[in-house]
This record gives C-alpha cells, structure tokens and sequence, in this order.
DNA sequence: CCCCATTGCCGACATGCGTCGGCAATCGTA
DNA sequence: TACGATTGCCGACGCATGTCGGCAATGGGG
C-alpha cells in the first residue's frame, strides 16, 4: 500500500516528469504552475490540486522545507514506464509487443535513428537462437 | 468532421474490438451485453448506453435491420491502432519508439518471438545506412 | 387473443479529472 | 511598521465515464 494509486493521464504523467527530472529536490506549486503556464495558461490552484491528488494517490511525497512545500516523486521513472507500457499493451494490443510495434510502423513512427537503435538493442540481447 | 471524438478507454476499446471482429454485420445491444457479461457481470442498459456513447461520438454506425439494430465500425481497426499507438507514444514517451520498447524490453513484455519478429522487420527495411 | 420476454430509450448516480475563485496566513520591502 | 505580493488550502464547477433502474413498445408462443 505505499504503492501509487490507478493510471496516470497525459497532464499527471507532465507533472511527474518534472518531478522525476528535479529529482531529491522535488517540485513546488509555483514551479509547476510556471512551466505549465508556458504552454497553455493555467491557474496556480489547478497546478496545486493537481499536486494534491498526486500526493493523495502516492505518486508524490510532500516535503516541507524553509522555502516551502516540495513535492518529490515516490516511484522512480523506469519502474512506473515499465508499468505504463505494460498496461497500455495489455489494454489496447492484446498484450502482444509485436502488434504495437507493427502500429508504429504503418504510423511511420519509427525513424531511422529508431531502427538502428532498435537493431543495436536486439544484438546484444538473448542468443537469437533462430 | 465524419471523424471520431477523442479518444477510447480500456472498456471502450473492447467494445470496439468486438464490432471490427463482426465487420458488416456488426454488434447488437444483447450481443456485447452478453459477451462483456461473461467476465464481469453488467446490466443490459450498461452495454446500451457504451454503444450509444460510442455512435454519438461517431466510432459506431447505427444500422436498423429487420432484426434489431446493429452498431457498425465507422473507422478501421488498422488506422485506429496506428492513431492510438502514435498518441500514446507521444503522451507518454516523447514521441520516441525507441525509449517505449526499452520500457518494454525492461518489464520483459518482449518474449522470444517478438524480438525475432522485430528482427525480420528490421531487416527488411530501409538500406541501413553507415 | 393475451401474456410475458425481449428490446429500445430516458434519466440518474457516483467518481475522477481539469479547472477555477476566494480567503487566510506569511513574508519581504518600502 | 504597514502594505502588497506570495503561498497554502477549501470548496466548487462542468464534463466524461461506467453503472444502473424503470418504462413503453414490440412480438412470438400458448
């Protein structure tokens, strides 16, 4: 139970991404609100609740220092994209990675860069028995 | 304009999976009541209203037939697919396939198979250059 | 022909999300 | 010291979603 709550929507997974990239030092309401409001102009409340209910679903841990309330990242990035990912294939393709990346392909949104990455990964992986 | 509205939820996406299994003939009230009922027991007017909300939102098509109505698939399961991993891709990854399949590859969701398949793919592709 | 099962549809609910206004406390500077 | 800006927090909204009950119409079997 000091696992996070449910899925994380396009706006929460935003934050949590701040939050990830400042790491031990965490984010604060004013912080989010700021970059937030780069984009598209945002009140600093809706910044604050979605902070709060971040907290709530312990996604962050709220930390109070002298300069205020920090909220710092209670999972780590690679673990929760790895549950992304795997809820997201379970969801909407079956569970079958090879679907996906088929998508991706009709898509065209596998550049170049990508396939050669993607090469580089599958040869130094487990003996393509074949 | 005679395109789709936002995008479909795990339960949604389900109910769409069932219509493009049934192409033409398409899916009826009972029949997906039926079928979403076996794993999770749920009202007939729960199946209704999903269908209703997936017309209105234009996923489905509204056939009347001699027999009752039918809900069609307004959109192909292929291009759904190439536009639901393309979002997701840049929702939650930054738009990069590669950082996805290491996800993947890190929450061991790409079995033997997959990364083989991934390998035909790759080398039936664009003359790797370098 | 009548009754009951099926079918279609309307309205409603609890929940979660993105969004906000307003208020009280605090703090820095003029 | 006094005032304006900053910060924390509560309550609320409109909307989408999954869920349901109830009712009217339709239709097939006894």
């Amino acid at each position: 139970m000091t696992t996070p709550d449910g899925k994380l929507t396009p706006v929460q997974h935003s934050i949590m991404q701040m939050a990830w990239d400042a790491g031990d030092m965490g984010v604060t309401v004013t912080g989010v609100w700021t970059r937030m409001d780069a984009s598209r102009p945002i009140a600093r409340t809706t910044a604050q609740n979605l902070l709060d209910r971040l907290f709530e679903r312990r996604w962050l841990k709220r930390v109070k220092r002298e300069d205020g309330i920090h909220y710092v990242a209670a999972v780590s990035k690679v673990t929760t994209e790895k549950g992304i990912a795997s809820e997201f294939l379970d969801d909407y393709f079956d569970g079958s990675a090879s679907k996906l990346v088929m998508s991706l392909l009709g898509a065209k949104r596998l550049r170049k860069e990508d396939l050669e990455y993607l090469r580089s990964i599958l040869d130094k992986n487990p003996p393509g028995s074949k």
